[in-house]
DNA sequence: TGTACATCAGTGAACGCGCGTTCACTGATGTAC
DNA sequence: TGTACATCAGTGAACGCGCGTTCACTGATGTAC
Protein backbone atom coordinates (compact mmCIF):
# COMPACT_ATOMS: atom_id res chain seq x y z
CA UNK A 1 0.00 0.00 0.00
CA UNK A 2 1.71 3.12 -1.33
CA UNK A 3 -1.76 5.72 -0.53
CA UNK A 4 -4.25 5.22 1.82
CA UNK A 5 -7.15 6.46 -1.21
CA UNK A 6 -9.55 4.07 -0.76
CA UNK A 7 -11.59 2.00 -3.92
CA UNK A 8 -8.23 2.70 -6.16
CA UNK A 9 -5.85 -0.19 -7.05
CA UNK A 10 -2.32 -0.06 -8.83
CA UNK A 11 -1.97 -1.26 -12.06
CA UNK A 12 0.74 -2.43 -14.31
CA UNK A 13 0.75 -1.02 -17.86
CA UNK A 14 -0.43 -4.20 -19.80
CA UNK A 15 2.37 -5.10 -22.04
CA UNK A 16 2.03 -5.14 -26.03
CA UNK A 17 -0.64 -6.53 -28.24
CA UNK A 18 -2.12 -6.91 -24.99
CA UNK A 19 -4.53 -3.62 -24.90
CA UNK A 20 -7.79 -5.56 -25.31
CA UNK A 21 -7.08 -5.99 -21.58
CA UNK A 22 -8.03 -2.74 -20.52
CA UNK A 23 -11.58 -3.27 -22.27
CA UNK A 24 -12.10 -5.83 -20.28
CA UNK A 25 -11.08 -4.46 -17.21
CA UNK A 26 -13.83 -1.67 -17.80
CA UNK A 27 -16.55 -3.95 -18.26
CA UNK A 28 -15.52 -5.53 -15.03
CA UNK A 29 -15.53 -2.58 -13.31
CA UNK A 30 -18.86 -1.28 -14.63
CA UNK A 31 -20.27 -4.54 -13.95
CA UNK A 32 -18.99 -4.44 -10.22
CA UNK A 33 -20.30 -0.57 -9.85
CA UNK A 34 -23.51 -1.72 -11.25
CA UNK A 35 -23.85 -4.55 -9.06
CA UNK A 36 -22.98 -2.59 -6.20
CA UNK A 37 -25.68 0.69 -7.59
CA UNK A 38 -22.98 2.79 -7.50
CA UNK A 39 -23.36 5.47 -10.14
CA UNK A 40 -21.36 4.73 -13.76
CA UNK A 41 -19.27 7.38 -15.06
CA UNK A 42 -16.44 7.75 -17.25
CA UNK A 43 -14.53 8.77 -14.24
CA UNK A 44 -16.18 6.52 -11.66
CA UNK A 45 -15.13 3.57 -13.35
CA UNK A 46 -11.59 4.58 -14.57
CA UNK A 47 -11.06 5.56 -10.59
CA UNK A 48 -12.07 2.06 -9.52
CA UNK A 49 -10.16 0.77 -11.61
CA UNK A 50 -7.19 2.36 -10.87
CA UNK A 51 -6.53 4.15 -14.55
CA UNK A 52 -6.66 7.10 -15.95
CA UNK A 53 -10.50 8.55 -17.09
CA UNK A 54 -9.59 9.28 -20.50
CA UNK A 55 -7.99 5.62 -21.47
CA UNK A 56 -11.52 4.57 -21.73
CA UNK A 57 -10.87 6.35 -25.04
CA UNK A 58 -8.88 3.95 -26.63
CA UNK A 59 -11.80 1.33 -26.33
CA UNK A 60 -15.47 2.58 -25.92
CA UNK A 61 -16.58 5.76 -27.22
CA UNK A 62 -18.83 6.55 -24.44
CA UNK A 63 -20.86 4.98 -20.92
CA UNK A 64 -23.83 4.14 -23.11
CA UNK A 65 -21.52 1.94 -25.31
CA UNK A 66 -19.79 0.14 -22.19
CA UNK A 67 -23.43 -0.25 -20.68
CA UNK A 68 -24.45 -1.62 -24.08
CA UNK A 69 -22.09 -4.43 -24.07
CA UNK A 70 -22.68 -5.35 -20.24
CA UNK A 71 -26.52 -5.85 -20.71
CA UNK A 72 -25.30 -7.97 -24.13
CA UNK A 73 -23.67 -9.84 -21.67
CA UNK A 74 -26.22 -9.87 -19.09
CA UNK A 75 -28.86 -11.38 -21.43
CA UNK A 76 -26.26 -14.01 -22.31
CA UNK A 77 -26.08 -15.28 -18.25
CA UNK A 78 -29.97 -14.43 -17.99
CA UNK A 79 -30.46 -17.01 -21.12
CA UNK A 80 -27.85 -19.46 -19.59
CA UNK A 81 -29.09 -19.42 -16.23
CA UNK A 82 -32.75 -20.16 -17.67
CA UNK A 83 -31.76 -23.42 -19.70
CA UNK A 84 -28.78 -24.98 -17.65
CA UNK A 85 -29.84 -28.41 -16.42
CA UNK A 86 -33.81 -28.83 -17.11
CA UNK A 87 -33.58 -31.39 -19.76
CA UNK A 88 -34.44 -34.01 -17.13
CA UNK A 89 -37.40 -32.87 -15.61
CA UNK A 90 -41.04 -33.07 -16.61
CA UNK A 91 -42.57 -30.06 -18.55
CA UNK A 92 -44.80 -28.21 -15.96
CA UNK A 93 -41.75 -28.80 -13.55
CA UNK A 94 -39.35 -26.99 -16.21
CA UNK A 95 -41.72 -24.44 -16.88
CA UNK A 96 -42.35 -23.57 -13.04
CA UNK A 97 -38.65 -23.77 -12.47
CA UNK A 98 -38.06 -21.57 -15.44
CA UNK A 99 -39.87 -18.88 -13.84
CA UNK A 100 -38.29 -19.29 -10.73
CA UNK A 101 -34.88 -18.65 -12.02
CA UNK A 102 -36.26 -15.50 -13.66
CA UNK A 103 -37.51 -14.14 -10.32
CA UNK A 104 -34.46 -15.08 -9.04
CA UNK A 105 -32.15 -13.43 -11.12
CA UNK A 106 -33.96 -10.05 -11.04
CA UNK A 107 -33.77 -10.84 -7.65
CA UNK A 108 -30.05 -11.25 -7.02
CA UNK A 109 -28.99 -8.92 -9.32
CA UNK A 110 -31.46 -6.15 -9.37
CA UNK A 111 -29.52 -3.59 -11.36
CA UNK A 112 -28.69 -5.88 -13.81
CA UNK A 113 -32.10 -6.67 -14.36
CA UNK A 114 -32.54 -3.12 -14.89
CA UNK A 115 -30.21 -2.47 -17.10
CA UNK A 116 -31.60 -5.38 -19.72
CA UNK A 117 -35.57 -4.48 -18.96
CA UNK A 118 -35.12 -0.94 -19.63
CA UNK A 119 -34.63 0.46 -15.99
CA UNK A 120 -31.91 2.65 -17.15
CA UNK A 121 -31.93 3.76 -20.76
CA UNK A 122 -34.57 6.02 -22.86
CA UNK A 123 -35.43 2.81 -25.37
CA UNK A 124 -36.90 5.27 -28.17
CA UNK A 125 -33.44 7.27 -28.43
CA UNK A 126 -31.56 4.04 -28.56
CA UNK A 127 -33.47 2.93 -31.49
CA UNK A 128 -32.93 6.38 -32.95
CA UNK A 129 -29.53 6.82 -31.62
CA UNK A 130 -28.30 3.43 -32.47
CA UNK A 131 -30.80 0.83 -34.50
CA UNK A 132 -27.97 -1.93 -34.85
CA UNK A 133 -27.55 -1.98 -31.12
CA UNK A 134 -31.50 -2.02 -30.36
CA UNK A 135 -32.02 -4.49 -32.30
CA UNK A 136 -28.98 -6.70 -31.10
CA UNK A 137 -31.12 -6.19 -27.73
CA UNK A 138 -34.70 -7.18 -28.68
CA UNK A 139 -32.89 -10.23 -30.17
CA UNK A 140 -31.31 -11.16 -26.77
CA UNK A 141 -34.67 -10.42 -25.26
CA UNK A 142 -36.49 -12.89 -27.86
CA UNK A 143 -33.95 -15.57 -27.34
CA UNK A 144 -34.44 -15.12 -23.63
CA UNK A 145 -38.69 -15.06 -24.18
CA UNK A 146 -37.52 -18.70 -26.64
CA UNK A 147 -36.85 -20.49 -23.32
CA UNK A 148 -40.16 -20.29 -22.42
CA UNK A 149 -41.70 -20.69 -25.45
CA UNK A 150 -40.34 -23.93 -25.73
CA UNK A 151 -41.38 -24.70 -22.03
CA UNK A 152 -45.12 -24.39 -23.12
CA UNK A 153 -44.62 -26.15 -26.01
CA UNK A 154 -43.40 -29.25 -24.22
CA UNK A 155 -46.41 -28.44 -21.76
CA UNK A 156 -48.93 -28.68 -24.42
CA UNK A 157 -46.74 -32.04 -25.79
CA UNK A 158 -47.03 -33.47 -22.65
CA UNK A 159 -50.99 -32.79 -22.32
CA UNK A 160 -50.92 -30.44 -19.32
CA UNK A 161 -50.80 -27.39 -20.68
CA UNK A 162 -54.09 -26.22 -23.33
CA UNK A 163 -52.45 -23.58 -24.78
CA UNK A 164 -52.89 -22.88 -28.03
CA UNK A 165 -50.73 -19.76 -28.94
CA UNK A 166 -47.55 -20.89 -26.79
CA UNK A 167 -45.65 -17.60 -28.39
CA UNK A 168 -48.42 -15.36 -27.22
CA UNK A 169 -49.04 -17.47 -24.01
CA UNK A 170 -45.23 -17.25 -23.15
CA UNK A 171 -45.64 -13.52 -23.97
CA UNK A 172 -48.08 -12.83 -21.40
CA UNK A 173 -46.08 -14.85 -18.87
CA UNK A 174 -42.98 -13.34 -19.80
CA UNK A 175 -44.65 -9.55 -19.00
CA UNK A 176 -46.34 -11.03 -16.03
CA UNK A 177 -43.65 -12.09 -14.04
CA UNK A 178 -41.73 -9.09 -15.32
CA UNK A 179 -44.59 -6.71 -13.55
CA UNK A 180 -44.11 -8.42 -10.97
CA UNK A 181 -39.95 -8.67 -10.48
CA UNK A 182 -40.02 -4.78 -10.99
CA UNK A 183 -42.73 -4.20 -8.91
CA UNK A 184 -40.84 -6.59 -6.24
CA UNK A 185 -37.91 -4.16 -6.17
CA UNK A 186 -39.86 -0.79 -6.68
CA UNK A 187 -43.09 -1.48 -3.96
CA UNK A 188 -41.02 -2.89 -1.47
CA UNK A 189 -44.01 -1.91 1.58
CA UNK A 190 -46.69 -4.09 -0.75
CA UNK A 191 -47.44 -7.14 0.63
CA UNK A 192 -47.87 -9.90 -1.94
CA UNK A 193 -50.66 -12.61 -1.93
CA UNK A 194 -48.18 -15.86 -1.43
CA UNK A 195 -47.50 -17.93 -4.54
CA UNK A 196 -48.10 -15.06 -7.37
CA UNK A 197 -45.46 -16.28 -9.24
CA UNK A 198 -47.25 -20.06 -9.61
CA UNK A 199 -50.91 -18.54 -9.91
CA UNK A 200 -49.15 -16.40 -12.77
CA UNK A 201 -47.60 -19.23 -14.33
CA UNK A 202 -50.97 -21.59 -14.27
CA UNK A 203 -53.32 -19.37 -15.49
CA UNK A 204 -51.09 -18.01 -18.39
CA UNK A 205 -49.78 -21.30 -19.58
CA UNK A 206 -52.89 -22.74 -18.98
CA UNK A 207 -52.13 -25.46 -16.92
CA UNK A 208 -54.51 -28.19 -15.81
CA UNK A 209 -56.07 -26.99 -12.63
CA UNK B 1 -40.21 40.75 -25.36
CA UNK B 2 -37.46 41.72 -23.67
CA UNK B 3 -34.89 38.90 -24.61
CA UNK B 4 -34.48 36.29 -27.28
CA UNK B 5 -33.80 33.36 -24.29
CA UNK B 6 -35.91 30.53 -25.12
CA UNK B 7 -37.84 28.76 -22.87
CA UNK B 8 -37.52 31.37 -20.37
CA UNK B 9 -41.09 33.29 -19.11
CA UNK B 10 -41.59 36.98 -17.01
CA UNK B 11 -42.34 36.78 -14.00
CA UNK B 12 -43.65 39.73 -11.56
CA UNK B 13 -43.58 38.70 -7.68
CA UNK B 14 -46.61 37.02 -6.36
CA UNK B 15 -48.72 39.87 -4.42
CA UNK B 16 -48.23 39.33 -0.13
CA UNK B 17 -50.27 36.33 1.64
CA UNK B 18 -49.89 34.25 -2.05
CA UNK B 19 -46.46 32.85 -1.62
CA UNK B 20 -47.45 29.37 -2.22
CA UNK B 21 -48.57 30.42 -5.49
CA UNK B 22 -45.22 29.77 -6.61
CA UNK B 23 -45.07 26.32 -4.73
CA UNK B 24 -47.74 25.68 -7.56
CA UNK B 25 -45.46 27.17 -10.20
CA UNK B 26 -42.96 24.92 -8.83
CA UNK B 27 -45.27 21.72 -9.27
CA UNK B 28 -46.89 22.87 -12.81
CA UNK B 29 -43.53 23.29 -14.57
CA UNK B 30 -41.85 20.08 -12.51
CA UNK B 31 -44.54 18.03 -14.46
CA UNK B 32 -44.29 19.91 -17.73
CA UNK B 33 -40.62 19.14 -17.68
CA UNK B 34 -41.21 15.37 -16.53
CA UNK B 35 -43.72 15.52 -19.71
CA UNK B 36 -41.71 16.33 -21.87
CA UNK B 37 -38.58 14.34 -21.02
CA UNK B 38 -36.38 16.91 -19.87
CA UNK B 39 -33.92 16.51 -17.37
CA UNK B 40 -35.77 17.73 -13.95
CA UNK B 41 -33.27 19.60 -11.66
CA UNK B 42 -33.71 22.55 -9.61
CA UNK B 43 -32.17 24.69 -12.47
CA UNK B 44 -34.02 23.59 -15.29
CA UNK B 45 -37.49 24.00 -13.34
CA UNK B 46 -36.20 27.89 -12.14
CA UNK B 47 -34.75 28.48 -15.50
CA UNK B 48 -38.21 27.53 -17.45
CA UNK B 49 -40.57 29.02 -14.82
CA UNK B 50 -38.19 32.43 -15.10
CA UNK B 51 -37.00 32.85 -11.47
CA UNK B 52 -34.07 32.69 -9.65
CA UNK B 53 -33.01 28.91 -8.86
CA UNK B 54 -32.82 29.76 -4.69
CA UNK B 55 -36.42 30.68 -4.31
CA UNK B 56 -37.23 26.98 -4.57
CA UNK B 57 -35.67 26.52 -1.00
CA UNK B 58 -39.03 28.73 0.20
CA UNK B 59 -40.89 26.01 -0.70
CA UNK B 60 -39.10 22.83 -1.03
CA UNK B 61 -36.11 21.09 0.77
CA UNK B 62 -35.06 19.16 -2.64
CA UNK B 63 -36.03 18.42 -6.01
CA UNK B 64 -37.25 14.68 -4.50
CA UNK B 65 -39.76 15.76 -2.40
CA UNK B 66 -41.07 17.93 -5.43
CA UNK B 67 -40.83 14.82 -7.83
CA UNK B 68 -42.89 12.97 -4.40
CA UNK B 69 -45.52 15.49 -4.58
CA UNK B 70 -46.03 15.32 -8.50
CA UNK B 71 -45.99 11.44 -8.19
CA UNK B 72 -48.38 11.98 -5.74
CA UNK B 73 -50.64 13.88 -7.29
CA UNK B 74 -50.10 11.89 -10.68
CA UNK B 75 -51.70 8.56 -8.62
CA UNK B 76 -54.74 10.58 -7.77
CA UNK B 77 -55.13 11.46 -11.55
CA UNK B 78 -54.88 7.98 -12.54
CA UNK B 79 -57.02 6.69 -9.73
CA UNK B 80 -59.85 9.20 -11.14
CA UNK B 81 -59.22 8.10 -14.72
CA UNK B 82 -60.05 4.88 -13.63
CA UNK B 83 -62.85 5.10 -11.63
CA UNK B 84 -65.10 7.80 -13.76
CA UNK B 85 -68.20 6.92 -15.41
CA UNK B 86 -68.42 3.35 -15.33
CA UNK B 87 -71.19 2.63 -13.26
CA UNK B 88 -73.79 1.70 -15.96
CA UNK B 89 -71.10 -0.84 -17.30
CA UNK B 90 -71.76 -4.82 -16.41
CA UNK B 91 -68.89 -6.19 -14.69
CA UNK B 92 -67.04 -7.64 -17.30
CA UNK B 93 -67.08 -4.86 -19.61
CA UNK B 94 -66.08 -2.81 -16.61
CA UNK B 95 -63.07 -4.70 -15.58
CA UNK B 96 -62.01 -4.76 -19.25
CA UNK B 97 -62.68 -0.49 -19.80
CA UNK B 98 -60.26 -0.21 -16.53
CA UNK B 99 -57.49 -2.20 -18.01
CA UNK B 100 -57.49 -0.02 -20.77
CA UNK B 101 -57.63 2.95 -19.08
CA UNK B 102 -54.73 1.78 -17.36
CA UNK B 103 -52.80 0.94 -19.93
CA UNK B 104 -53.75 3.82 -22.20
CA UNK B 105 -52.58 6.03 -19.32
CA UNK B 106 -49.01 4.60 -19.11
CA UNK B 107 -48.93 5.48 -23.08
CA UNK B 108 -50.22 8.69 -23.06
CA UNK B 109 -47.98 9.62 -19.55
CA UNK B 110 -44.89 7.47 -20.04
CA UNK B 111 -43.02 9.51 -17.69
CA UNK B 112 -45.57 10.11 -14.95
CA UNK B 113 -45.75 6.38 -15.26
CA UNK B 114 -42.81 5.55 -14.65
CA UNK B 115 -42.48 8.43 -11.77
CA UNK B 116 -45.11 6.57 -9.92
CA UNK B 117 -44.19 2.91 -10.94
CA UNK B 118 -40.63 2.87 -9.44
CA UNK B 119 -38.79 3.83 -12.89
CA UNK B 120 -37.08 6.63 -11.84
CA UNK B 121 -36.33 6.17 -7.60
CA UNK B 122 -34.17 3.87 -5.70
CA UNK B 123 -37.49 2.81 -3.54
CA UNK B 124 -35.32 1.26 -0.54
CA UNK B 125 -33.76 4.88 -0.66
CA UNK B 126 -37.21 6.25 -0.33
CA UNK B 127 -38.40 3.89 2.93
CA UNK B 128 -35.07 4.72 4.44
CA UNK B 129 -35.09 8.20 4.41
CA UNK B 130 -38.61 9.25 4.11
CA UNK B 131 -40.53 6.21 5.26
CA UNK B 132 -44.07 8.37 5.57
CA UNK B 133 -43.41 9.41 2.05
CA UNK B 134 -42.80 5.78 0.93
CA UNK B 135 -46.10 4.94 3.08
CA UNK B 136 -48.29 7.42 1.38
CA UNK B 137 -46.80 6.15 -1.93
CA UNK B 138 -47.79 2.72 -0.87
CA UNK B 139 -51.48 3.91 0.26
CA UNK B 140 -51.91 5.52 -3.51
CA UNK B 141 -50.51 2.47 -5.13
CA UNK B 142 -53.11 0.25 -2.96
CA UNK B 143 -55.92 2.55 -3.56
CA UNK B 144 -55.71 2.29 -7.32
CA UNK B 145 -55.38 -1.59 -7.19
CA UNK B 146 -58.45 -1.40 -5.03
CA UNK B 147 -60.27 -0.28 -8.36
CA UNK B 148 -59.46 -3.64 -9.89
CA UNK B 149 -60.09 -5.65 -6.82
CA UNK B 150 -63.59 -3.83 -6.77
CA UNK B 151 -63.94 -4.55 -10.63
CA UNK B 152 -63.13 -8.11 -10.11
CA UNK B 153 -65.24 -8.68 -7.41
CA UNK B 154 -68.44 -7.28 -9.33
CA UNK B 155 -67.70 -10.07 -11.72
CA UNK B 156 -68.03 -12.93 -9.32
CA UNK B 157 -70.82 -11.11 -8.17
CA UNK B 158 -72.82 -11.07 -11.70
CA UNK B 159 -71.28 -14.71 -11.83
CA UNK B 160 -68.85 -13.68 -14.90
CA UNK B 161 -65.97 -14.45 -12.75
CA UNK B 162 -64.57 -17.90 -11.15
CA UNK B 163 -61.95 -15.69 -8.46
CA UNK B 164 -61.80 -16.99 -5.47
CA UNK B 165 -59.69 -14.61 -4.00
CA UNK B 166 -60.75 -11.30 -5.93
CA UNK B 167 -57.53 -9.42 -4.25
CA UNK B 168 -54.95 -12.01 -5.24
CA UNK B 169 -55.98 -12.06 -8.88
CA UNK B 170 -56.26 -7.76 -8.86
CA UNK B 171 -52.77 -8.31 -7.89
CA UNK B 172 -51.87 -10.84 -10.46
CA UNK B 173 -53.65 -8.79 -13.14
CA UNK B 174 -51.94 -5.62 -12.24
CA UNK B 175 -48.45 -7.21 -12.03
CA UNK B 176 -49.53 -8.19 -15.64
CA UNK B 177 -50.59 -5.07 -17.33
CA UNK B 178 -47.77 -3.25 -15.29
CA UNK B 179 -45.25 -5.74 -16.93
CA UNK B 180 -46.91 -5.16 -20.38
CA UNK B 181 -47.12 -1.36 -19.96
CA UNK B 182 -43.35 -1.57 -18.93
CA UNK B 183 -42.37 -3.88 -21.88
CA UNK B 184 -44.15 -1.56 -24.75
CA UNK B 185 -41.93 1.57 -23.32
CA UNK B 186 -38.90 -0.36 -23.47
CA UNK B 187 -38.75 -2.76 -26.04
CA UNK B 188 -40.20 -0.89 -28.70
CA UNK B 189 -38.80 -3.42 -30.96
CA UNK B 190 -40.35 -5.99 -29.70
CA UNK B 191 -43.60 -7.04 -31.86
CA UNK B 192 -46.82 -7.75 -29.17
CA UNK B 193 -49.41 -10.23 -29.67
CA UNK B 194 -53.07 -9.08 -30.89
CA UNK B 195 -55.19 -8.29 -28.39
CA UNK B 196 -52.88 -9.67 -25.45
CA UNK B 197 -53.93 -6.99 -22.83
CA UNK B 198 -57.20 -9.21 -23.24
CA UNK B 199 -55.66 -12.07 -22.87
CA UNK B 200 -54.23 -11.30 -19.75
CA UNK B 201 -57.75 -10.00 -18.41
CA UNK B 202 -59.02 -12.99 -19.08
CA UNK B 203 -56.88 -15.32 -17.54
CA UNK B 204 -56.07 -13.74 -14.51
CA UNK B 205 -59.49 -12.44 -13.46
CA UNK B 206 -61.09 -16.30 -14.16
CA UNK B 207 -63.54 -14.91 -16.55
CA UNK B 208 -65.52 -17.38 -18.80
CA UNK B 209 -64.83 -18.49 -22.16
C1' DT C 1 25.05 -8.40 -31.91
C1' DG C 2 24.06 -3.45 -31.46
C1' DT C 3 21.37 0.52 -32.27
C1' DA C 4 17.91 3.65 -34.22
C1' DC C 5 13.26 3.95 -34.75
C1' DA C 6 8.17 3.06 -34.73
C1' DT C 7 4.46 1.60 -32.23
C1' DC C 8 1.67 0.81 -28.62
C1' DA C 9 -0.62 1.56 -23.98
C1' DG C 10 -1.65 4.75 -21.20
C1' DT C 11 -1.00 9.60 -18.64
C1' DG C 12 -1.54 14.35 -16.56
C1' DA C 13 -3.06 18.75 -16.84
C1' DA C 14 -6.46 21.58 -18.31
C1' DC C 15 -11.03 23.21 -20.23
C1' DG C 16 -15.95 24.46 -19.78
C1' DC C 17 -20.43 22.87 -18.14
C1' DG C 18 -24.47 22.42 -15.21
C1' DC C 19 -25.36 21.28 -10.90
C1' DG C 20 -26.78 22.14 -5.70
C1' DT C 21 -26.15 25.29 -2.20
C1' DT C 22 -24.81 29.60 0.65
C1' DC C 23 -25.18 34.27 1.61
C1' DA C 24 -26.18 38.87 2.16
C1' DC C 25 -29.30 41.66 -0.29
C1' DT C 26 -33.59 44.28 -2.30
C1' DG C 27 -37.70 46.35 -2.72
C1' DA C 28 -42.75 46.19 -2.51
C1' DT C 29 -46.48 46.07 0.74
C1' DG C 30 -48.95 45.81 4.82
C1' DT C 31 -49.16 47.51 9.90
C1' DA C 32 -48.58 50.28 14.23
C1' DC C 33 -48.59 54.52 16.03
C1' DT D 1 -53.74 61.24 7.50
C1' DG D 2 -48.73 60.57 7.52
C1' DT D 3 -44.67 58.03 8.47
C1' DA D 4 -41.50 54.58 10.43
C1' DC D 5 -40.93 49.93 10.52
C1' DA D 6 -41.46 44.82 9.95
C1' DT D 7 -42.41 41.34 6.95
C1' DC D 8 -42.63 38.87 3.01
C1' DA D 9 -41.26 37.12 -1.71
C1' DG D 10 -37.74 36.62 -4.21
C1' DT D 11 -32.73 37.83 -6.16
C1' DG D 12 -27.76 37.85 -7.78
C1' DA D 13 -23.31 36.59 -7.20
C1' DA D 14 -20.41 33.29 -5.75
C1' DC D 15 -18.61 28.66 -4.17
C1' DG D 16 -16.94 23.90 -4.96
C1' DC D 17 -18.01 19.56 -7.22
C1' DG D 18 -17.88 15.81 -10.57
C1' DC D 19 -18.51 15.33 -15.02
C1' DG D 20 -17.01 14.54 -20.23
C1' DT D 21 -13.58 15.73 -23.28
C1' DT D 22 -9.08 17.66 -25.49
C1' DC D 23 -4.35 17.70 -25.96
C1' DA D 24 0.36 17.02 -26.13
C1' DC D 25 3.10 13.86 -23.73
C1' DT D 26 5.83 9.57 -21.90
C1' DG D 27 8.12 5.59 -21.66
C1' DA D 28 8.39 0.61 -22.39
C1' DT D 29 8.85 -2.79 -25.99
C1' DG D 30 9.19 -4.82 -30.29
C1' DT D 31 11.36 -4.43 -35.21
C1' DA D 32 14.45 -3.24 -39.13
C1' DC D 33 18.87 -2.82 -40.47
Amino acid sequence: MTSGTVGQVERSRNPRGQGVRLRDEILDTARELLGEGEPITLRSIARRAGFAAPSIYRHFPDVDSIMATVAEDAFADLAATLRADLDDLPAERRLREIAARYLDYAQQHPQHYALMFGGVWNAAKVVDEHPERAERLNQLGLNALAVLVEAIEACVAEGVSASTDPFRDATALWVALHGFAQQREAAPLFVWPEGLPDTLVTSLAHLGR
